[in-house]
DNA sequence: AAAACTTGCAACCGCGCTTCT
DNA sequence: CAGAAGCGCGGTTGCAAGTTT
């Protein structure tokens, strides 16, 4: 802390004024925390429950200021919280929740049960931000949705699959809640239909036609809390989404690499619209995460 | 092998809103 | 009703770990 207040004038004079505002003298902690805080931060919720957070951080005999208690049990020390990578269905989620509501990460993080609204906002940062950059693209886009949608989510699920010991077989798709079912015939051939039609924009018409097709509920269920379930014709069309094989989206891929506009001059609405996947912007974003060689 | 660079994420900050006194 | 305290949110920073050169 004192190396950090050292190397930065500004936090110096800002450490004084936060000193001079306590009543306590005792200098308080920050940076990482401890095991032993941990510790005394979980026992002292145990014993007296989430709120007031200043005097839970006295009474616990922490050195640290009830905000920072705060953050350390919602963000990190709260049993619930979900660890490790985001599941293909929790992205997707975050990327439609976003676009519905921007950067209301509380707001989202609410329907990703264990997920907290600094992760989700660290995710969005990180990652969607920087591959929406890549593509030329808002990222809150539903155009950069519909991308994600239809190449980088069946590959990240495909990949969990191949990855996963206990493969799940070919006729199986994945609903966004995770569970899975398997094609009716009419859905295969609703598949073999849109692998045989490689023009993107009937792609994303047919199957992912903005928020049209959404209906009442456009999202799906996390949990028993605010979703509805999703439609039928959503379920039908992103399992058959999910479920194009490989070569399709290579097609696809093909397909919209050739619609990027021809004039010399394209407007600025054009350069984005034929940027759209094109070949180096598309391996960028799909290198970056080893799935454009998936199965290749 | 080591320096330089990049990435991911925990933690901090300021601000505004709500509740309490 | 006003000021203080508590709380929550979104933006930003700092640093460890990983990767590249």
């Amino acid at each position: 802390m004192k190396a950090a207040i050292a190397a930065d004038p500004s936090k110096e004079s800002r450490a004084k004024e936060e000193e001079e505002e306590e009543e306590d003298p005792v200098e308080l902690r920050r940076g990482p925390w401890t095991v032993e805080e941990d510790g005394l931060l979980t026992y002292s919720i145990a014993c007296h429950g989430e709120g007031h957070w200043n005097s839970l951080a006295k009474a616990a005999g922490l050195k640290r200021t009830g905000k920072s208690c705060r953050l350390r049990w919602l963000n990190y020390l709260k049993p619930d919280i979900k660890r490790g990578n985001l599941t293909p269905q929790e992205q997707l989620l975050i990327l439609e929740l976003h676009s519905k509501w921007g950067n209301r990460w509380s707001k989202i993080a609410a329907n990703l049960p264990g997920r907290t609204d600094n992760e989700i906002k660290n995710y969005w940062r990180t990652r969607v931000q920087k591959q929406a950059r890549q593509l030329n693209m808002e990222s809150s886009s539903q155009r950069f949705i519909d991308a994600i949608r239809c190449f980088y989510m069946p590959r990240l699920v495909e990949k969990e699959q191949n990855n996963s010991s206990c493969s799940l077989p070919n006729s199986t798709a994945m609903n966004l809640d995770g569970s899975t079912y398997s094609l009716t015939t009419h859905q295969t051939a609703m598949a073999q239909q849109i692998g045989n039609n490689s023009s993107p924009s009937n792609l994303s018409s047919t199957l992912l036609p903005g928020t049209s097709y959404h209906q009442t509920s456009p999202y799906p269920t996390f949990g028993e809390t605010v979703y509805d379930t999703r439609t039928k014709m959503d379920s039908l069309l992103l399992d058959v989404c999910y479920h194009m094989d490989s070569s399709d989206y290579d097609a696809e891929l093909t397909a919209m690499s050739a619609t990027r506009g021809s004039d010399d001059q394209p407007s600025d609405s054009q350069v984005a619209e034929s940027n759209w996947l094109g070949d180096e912007i598309a391996d960028d974003m799909w290198n970056l995460d080893d799935l454009w060689q998936f199965k290749k």
